[in-house]
DNA sequence: TTGAAAGCGCTAACAT
DNA sequence: ATGTTAGCGCTTTCAA
């Protein structure tokens, strides 16, 4: 194991440049007190011999690591990554949060983390102890989770949670699910559709139950009966086909159903499929999340997009400090994508 | 900026145990001369106190880093990230290699860096200088970039170079692309396919090259005259449109088409419809890749899957020294995922 | 088998 | 405006 040093030190920059370390540390750290002939002189140097300070060292000095960690559900994400069911989750958050970093000079790391696990917090505790992170990027689950919401409020620890409006220390951002929900349903009820179905997703998610509101605050507003219009499901697949078959097997079913991700909105498919419904003639469907599957799904789906490298790279400035964060839970609006699965109801005003 | 301390360093252990910081040091890293009864008496304490060394510390004193390297090209990444269209590259790797990392306490970051760029030294320089991986692992394009395998070398930074055959420095790693096309190439020949079309990759990648030669071999076996039966393009879904048209609308169209990628086969399919042929039935098609797409089309494709986790995964465990590595690049097989793109010909033996 | 001392590259605090 | 000193947490000499 050949020791290993840095092949260029602040030490051979303050030597070539004539002056002190700390001379060329103000400079490196754009700090006070160097004249500008100085500053450029040092920075020629640096420029010279192809001088990058070491994050390693930079850290052992008490300064910052340049270093936000992602963390996400352990058993969720392997599972989704292996499936290969094409949901781009981590690929959004680092298209969002990594490139944000690099603009700043810090970097992502992804940590995976088990929520329903008696050692959230030793696991955790290793992972802040081993990099010392400046930052972290909490995802659903673990974004309500009182055990790490604690852990890293208590070390200090600047911490954004993402998908959540709980009060609480740390950062919230939400995708605005409710919102989202709401402009669902109106896009729908703008068609003419009454009986709008909705599956919604598990409980132990609190955005399921954002959704939910969304859609049955619309259809209140519209003096819509919501009885038999609702399912349960589990964001899987099969669950979607469960769902939907509830709603679409009996006397007078929806013509229109808001999926509360897109999975689930494959399974209503599927069951629209087997009953002979075609979409979106006999039957109206909007998805949640927009993952890449629905673009190629025969028709493509309508779908409400979260905007999740939107919201990993304002979490990585307002962690980072470069923009201020109000009390108040940042909500970032997510947009409703128009595609071929949703037209107006075959019989206008069928019940 | 609060100067942020480590909670609890060696040290505390050190006290804790009522030893030196050295013995403590020994323990963590499984050094030699220490009795079992004091390593366990320092065990004992690390647990209690929750003890985990800064990776920060540990590489300053010469040690490890504790870190991989991805490098990936920064504008197919980013652009395949925008897309959307669900490739799957970076998760796989995360999932082959992350999780190998975290075996071993390691942490695998990603890097974006630009190939077709003056700076890719620079670019690199950097990164290694700031953060000391003790390994990198090289995607294509980058895996036959001398600049970036010179600067690797010279530094002695060990490296994996995933996706080439090419010999020099690093270890390399192919996921057999000549093997699989010939694998698949077989299978249509088992179903009685003789005018078995080709649609190439770009001939910057040499994978392209070496999925051509698979092909183009297992057809001069079997005695075909491959004659109008090779196209190429530029692994994006247009340029799949133009192959597939060039290879259908002869006098004598090919009855299956191997496609080079996921994407290219998408056109391909679409041309199909287009023309009125239905697949199976009147063209079989098998792909490149296996990204999530290819489960969700109609038919959904039989497809070559890339072992892209399991390669990342050995390339890791190659990089951090617990296998070795041969002289000869590390071949990691793919396999064909049968699905339902593929049929008899509809008129056997017809030309 | 154990411990003490030196130093890694850098920055904060304190001179000058 | 610049330089000097001390120390971050750890590992590697070297000494006991």
């Amino acid at each position: 194991m050949a020791r290993r040093r840095q092949a260029v030190t602040i030490k051979h920059v303050a030597a070539d440049a004539g002056v002190s370390l700390q001379t060329v540390s103000r400079v490196i750290n754009d700090g006070p007190n160097v004249r500008p002939a100085m500053r450029e002189r040092v920075q020629a140097s640096i420029e010279k011999l192809g001088y990058v300070p070491s994050i390693a060292a930079q850290r052992m000095s008490g300064a910052k690591s340049y270093l936000i960690l992602a963390l996400n559900d352990r058993e969720r994400t392997i599972a989704d990554w292996r499936k290969r069911e094409g949901g781009d989750w981590v690929d959004q958050m680092l298209l969002g949060g990594m490139l944000k970093c690099a603009e700043y000079g810090y970097r992502m790391i992804i940590e995976l983390v088990d929520t329903h696990n008696d050692h959230v917090e030793r696991e955790l505790g290793a992972a802040i102890a081993a990099l010392q992170p400046d930052g972290v990027i909490l995802t659903p689950p673990h974004s309500e989770n009182p055990l790490i919401t604690k852990l890293l409020a208590e070390r200090h620890i600047p911490f954004a949670r993402i998908g959540t409006r709980a009060s609480g220390p740390g950062i919230a951002l939400t995708m605005d699910d409710q919102g989202s929900a709401r402009k669902a349903t109106q896009h729908l009820l703008e068609l003419g559709h009454r009986r709008i179905g909705f599956i919604a997703g598990p409980a132990d998610y609190s955005l399921s139950g954002r959704r939910e509101k969304g859609w049955r605050s619309e259809m209140v507003n519209a003096g819509i009966d919501v009885e038999d219009l609702y399912a349960v499901g589990d964001f899987g697949f099969d669950s979607g086909l469960r769902a939907a078959r509830k709603l679409l097997q009996q006397s007078s079913p929806p013509t229109a159903i808001l999926a509360s991700n897109d999975q689930m909105a494959l399974g209503a498919m599927q069951v629209a499929r087997e009953m002979g419904l075609s979409i979106p003639h006999n039957l109206s469907l909007i998805s949640f999340d927009n993952t890449p599957v629905v673009r190629f799904t025969k028709p493509p789906l309508t779908a409400v997009d979260q905007p999740i490298a939107e919201t990993a790279s304002r979490a990585v400035e307002l962690l980072i400090g470069n923009a201020k964060a109000g009390d108040e839970p940042l909500v970032i609006e997510g947009s409703l994508v128009m595609r071929e699965s949703t037209a107006p109801p075959a019989r206008p005003g069928n019940e």
